[in-house]
DNA sequence: CTAATTCTGGACTGATTGGTTTTTAAAGGA
DNA sequence: TCCTTTAAAAACCAATCAGTCCAGAATTAG
């Protein structure tokens, strides 16, 4: 007994993928049902059979960034040589940001982080498990650069990391305010000199 | 020949600073002009007729909380005896933010360049000048903080004053990730031996 | 074939959005 | 008194919002 009726025409993973992309850019509020059926190619019946609202294709989303950024971070710091060349380059990362519209992205982290502040009880620990899991990853590339000799400083690496995170998040606002690239640049450098110190 | 007719009831002062209140906590999209009448008190005809678009009053509403934000930050670093110890107050202030519905407000300026991400041409200057003397005022810190002997290091001071701003927006997104307290504490921790050092 | 499942598309809610216009009353200067 | 300005309330606008429902058409399994 298997299933029977006229299959999936399409791809749910594709379709959240591109729902993603649309609430990263756009924000929850600033993306109506009309963009999400445009990015999915869904109509809106399909829309709703597969999430039961606006708010579940959002959590679904968020929830997919959280986990695809993680792993993407992971790769990248597996695939370095220099744990703190890592570090810098993420930091300087923020620098490339451009969306389809040449509006800046930003970390999808941040921006949910903002427009809700705290406001929908069923983000807090979403938000709060995907900040800790930023900051582990930044944590094990302080560990990295200890037992490589790259890092001398070997004490209160969880704090480092928490506060590497904050940077980045920092640095995300600071692109979207428009602060020249320079400036970012030598605040990484403050920052990158703030870990090899003592 | 002066000023004919019915005076102003309101202050239009007042009104303005209600109205930068409402926006500071809710974001631009999430104030309805329903709520605007209610924290001013202003009738709609009255509200268009002092400012001729929801848009207008939002400009003018962050502009006094720029200005409003820089000339009490100065103060306080006259008023503050240690520049480093001002610094160190200002970062753990993000500790001590909630509005009246118990969810932190942030930082205007933080808030703004999030939710548009320079997709309003009109903001972006006033978001880069804000930002700047934001920096200005860390950048004074720092200078005085050389003159009385309290940092040794005085190159790159307004590289670090940016720093300081970045640090900043950081810790106020932490805060709306739900981060404990004791680890925005000690990311500050971290920050000022960052300055200390070297 | 039939039954089951999914597709699309359009019609339709009811509420809310920012904004305009009109009317009437109030208040002060000339 | 007359003129000007402002205020308040209400009606009205077209657009958009998220969400529901329904009517075919398509596509599979049994």
């Amino acid at each position: 007994m298997t299933t029977r009726g006229r299959p999936k025409s399409f791809c749910p993973d594709r379709a959240l993928e591109n729902a993603m992309q649309l609430f990263w850019q756009r924000g929850y509020e600033a993306a109506s049902l009309h963009d999400l059926q445009a990015v999915t190619g869904l109509s809106k019946s399909s829309l709703y059979q597969t999430y039961p609202s606006k708010q579940a294709w959002f959590v679904a989303a968020f929830s997919r960034y959280v986990e695809q950024r993680r792993t993407l971070l992971l790769e990248q710091l597996q695939a370095s040589v220099s744990p703190l060349g890592f570090i810098r380059e993420r930091l300087l990362s923020v620098l490339d940001d451009s969306g389809p519209d040449g509006v800046p992205r930003g970390c999808m982290l941040v921006n949910v982080a903002n427009e809700f502040s705290l406001s929908e009880p069923a983000l807090v620990p979403l938000l709060q498990r995907a900040t800790a899991g930023i900051c582990q990853v930044f944590e094990q590339a302080l560990e990295r650069a200890v037992a490589c000799g790259e890092l001398s400083n070997d004490q209160n690496l969880a704090a480092r990391a928490s506060y590497l995170q904050c940077v980045m998040s920092g640095l995300r606002t600071q692109v979207k305010s428009a602060v020249p690239a320079e400036s970012i640049r030598a605040t990484v450098a403050v920052v990158m000199a703030s870990l090899d110190g003592s």
